[in-house]
DNA sequence: AGCTACTCCTGGTAGC
DNA sequence: TGCTACCAGGAGTAGC
């Protein structure tokens, strides 16, 4: 599935072949895809602009669009589960799973394909609200491991859901949460607030350093789903350490690794790496009077 | 606040 | 061989 290393692939091998252009038309086959807005709002928001700059944020691709030379508000690509970006001249067999393409002023097309219908290619003409939804990414300098064990004390939630809160922490899909977590010991069903500041400093490590490995590696392609823009699957997926590895021995410890539902998520464990949380049935009754560790 | 359930989609596959 | 049923999953929403 698309998450940031992926995301981050798709952009920087679009990035040359869209920054600088100009979009000179619209073709919709998929309404939806624009996620609400009627395609002639769309066309008339999108058609005449010219795409200045390309950047990732969390799992979006974001259009910076200019009219004139003044800013024109964005367009947000989000691939969500199957989504592809093409730029391709006319000889480009787009297939069935075209939702929407852009006529480009140099002749070629930018096509957004995906099976599954559930990517977007949205207009805004503000980033205000995407910024208010998203978490930081965890690859700038403000995500610290102080910030990470600090936010972490004020949640009562599984890490599991939590880190795949994109109003948490950016960019982390069921993919990359598990490895992370597996890499730092984690368990996915441990309560935030009572990872230690040991844990969270392997936890923002091991995030920082799988998702860099991840970008290095073009990202992941562990179906027939996934693949960067030049039509090649990415290599992390061989370096996976629990992700779709249930039944096969942890890479680390040998114990067979398990797979659970955390969060309606498929999840993947090493039972020995990540020990199992203890159950606190007596929580709520002991949750004021008992002693606290903490200050 | 945080949980579960549900929704959107369709290709792939397990089970018969 | 062919059918059906179910699953995967990011993110939004509803209800508790």
């Amino acid at each position: 599935m698309p998450e940031l290393p992926e995301v981050e692939t798709v952009v920087r091998l679009v990035r040359p072949r869209l920054v600088g252009r100009t979009i000179t038309g619209l073709v919709v086959t998929w309404p939806r895809a624009l996620g609400g807005l009627s395609p002639a709002r769309f066309r008339a928001r999108v058609v005449g602009t010219r795409i200045r700059a390309l950047r990732r944020r969390a799992k979006f691709a974001v259009f910076e669009l200019e009219r004139s030379g003044r800013a024109a508000g964005y367009l947000l690509g989000h691939l969500r589960m199957t989504g592809r970006f093409h730029v391709e001249d006319d000889s480009f067999d787009s297939g069935p799973y075209r939702r929407l393409s852009l006529s480009l002023d140099d002749g070629r097309w930018f096509h957004f394909l995906d099976v599954r219908k559930f990517g977007r290619l949205t207009f805004t003409p503000s980033l205000d609200a995407l910024e208010r939804a998203l978490g930081p990414e965890p690859l700038e300098p403000a995500f610290t491991a102080e910030w990470l064990l600090a936010a972490l004390r004020t949640r009562h939630r599984q890490l599991k859901p939590l880190l795949l809160d994109q109003g948490f922490l950016a960019g982390l899909g069921n993919i990359y949460v598990d490895e992370a977590l597996h890499a730092s010991g984690l368990h996915p069903r441990l309560v935030a607030a009572r990872v230690d500041a040991a844990g969270a400093t392997r936890l923002h490590a091991a995030i920082r350093s799988i998702l860099s490995a991840a970008i290095e590696r073009e990202g992941s392609s562990f179906d027939t789903f996934y693949r960067t823009p030049e039509g090649q699957p990415g290599q992390y997926q061989e370096q996976f350490r629990v992700y779709g590895r249930d039944g096969q021995p942890c890479r680390t410890c040998g114990c067979t690794l398990l797979r659970l539902v955390v969060g309606q998520r498929g999840t993947h464990v090493c039972p020995r790496c990540q020990p199992a949380p203890r159950a606190r049935r007596a929580r709520a009754a002991g949750r004021r009077g008992a002693p606290s560790k903490r200050a």
